[in-house]
DNA sequence: CGTCTCCTTGAGTGTCCTCAACATATGTGG
DNA sequence: CCACATATGTTGAGGACACTCAAGGAGACG
């Protein structure tokens, strides 16, 4: 990783949705704090069980939080963008260890902010907090659902699920982009890359869909694909 | 359901980890705008969909929160005891809808804080805040376990996980005392209560446990049980 | 003591994983 | 820009784990 010094991290401030209420010098103050850091494809920003008291904020990239199991198998709990933030345990657990992996999946630059001066902003900005338990109430939604899904639906009923929640249309086709590998969707859906595969054949046999590319798929009939998943 | 509304449920809000850090007055102003709500075994507090804007603290009892897949199967996501909190939806969704079920496993009575009452606390008590934050986030990372489990592990280490979390050592006998039924312990595992009977019997003839009642579960030497997990 | 629920055990089946080979992308240095 | 190296994706065969369905047993409760 590589960091860099700049005096202002504002534009890294100003696009994140639990910062960017705040006015122009409130900004300012917070960015003061900040320092960014760069991270190449594939690096690690931290490993389970590292002790850290920062939050991290994406600036620019893709960041992967994923788990290990026993048995070395991983689960992808969730994929970053920009404006996301991660590293929560730092906020609120008074013993920060990080309970995940977290890759950059792509070139990424990272702004952190030290746990003392976020507790400061907390009580001076309530709107901070707030805004944080909301994001993370709706992760919890996210989680819970995902463990639904994992543990009763078939694999062919998450993909399906998944394929729904990421349509774009557009001029009467309805397609979805793919935002990861199909590896990285194996371990995310919580089966293996094999299994993906398959099942994408499959669908496409029976004429629900048509890849086009590794990451673009097109979708004939939405609502007879969802019909076909319950 | 019945209401009870007594001048003071101030025991309702002492006990709680989010308000007992209050003084006596301010828990007293609390308890004025909460009221109590009683449930009998096997009833619903509410279900998926429902609209509501209301915090529910438990008071006494427990409650079960479960998820249904659109094949009908549920998925246990947690159990609250006294003290816990849920319908966090209300606290910050400004849509708020029940993402999942919530049923009284025994006789219990319930707190109910109301959206408008509970903004208030939260503006003029930070720290009522920053223990939700706490709390949530500390379930954040639960639910994340759990969707690991039950997607990469196989059901024998997700029992013995279990056990091992539920552990209660007295005169050197290591054993567990089960906090739900077999059958809700299986929706819990995201398995069945078959497959969770074959594998304790399978543990029991190794000689790894020993089953003495329904709900007590003796361990022989927890460690290699452990050992045998991985 | 009978009824009901929960638990247990058995038999059969299906989904999905593993392992392995091949194909296709992606990226790098010459 | 091509050739090679590496990573990712596809397809096949075989097998394991856990689910379903079904019946019998054990507790709990009135």
């Amino acid at each position: 990783m590589a960091y860099h010094n700049h005096h202002s991290h504002v534009d890294c401030i100003r696009l994140v949705p639990i910062f960017n209420h705040l006015n122009d010098e409130q900004m300012h103050l917070i960015a003061q704090s900040a320092n960014e850091v760069q991270y190449v494809k594939n690096e690690l920003l931290f490993r389970f069980g590292d002790k850290d008291d920062t939050l991290y904020i994406i600036n620019n990239g893709r960041v992967r939080i994923y788990s290990l199991s026993e048995s070395g198998r991983e689960q992808t709990i969730r994929i970053l963008h920009p404006g996301d933030f991660m590293g929560e345990v730092a906020v609120l657990q008074t013993e920060g260890y990080h309970s995940n992996y977290a890759e950059a999946i792509s070139e990424t630059s990272i702004c952190r902010i030290h746990k003392k001066d976020l507790d400061q902003y907390l009580d001076r900005y309530p709107e901070i907090m707030r805004r944080i338990l909301s994001d993370i109430t709706k992760r919890l939604q996210l989680s819970e659902k995902q463990t639904v899904q994992v543990s009763i639906e078939p694999v062919e009923a998450r993909i399906i699920d998944f394929l729904s929640e990421n349509v774009e249309d557009e001029k009467n086709h309805t397609y979805v982009t793919l935002p990861m590998s199909k590896k990285d969707l194996a371990t995310y859906l919580g089966t293996t890359p094999e299994t993906i595969s398959r099942k994408f054949s499959s669908l496409e046999e029976r004429g629900l869909i048509k890849r086009h590319t590794q990451k673009c798929v097109e979708i004939f009939d939405l609502d007879e694909l969802l019909f076909v998943s319950s």
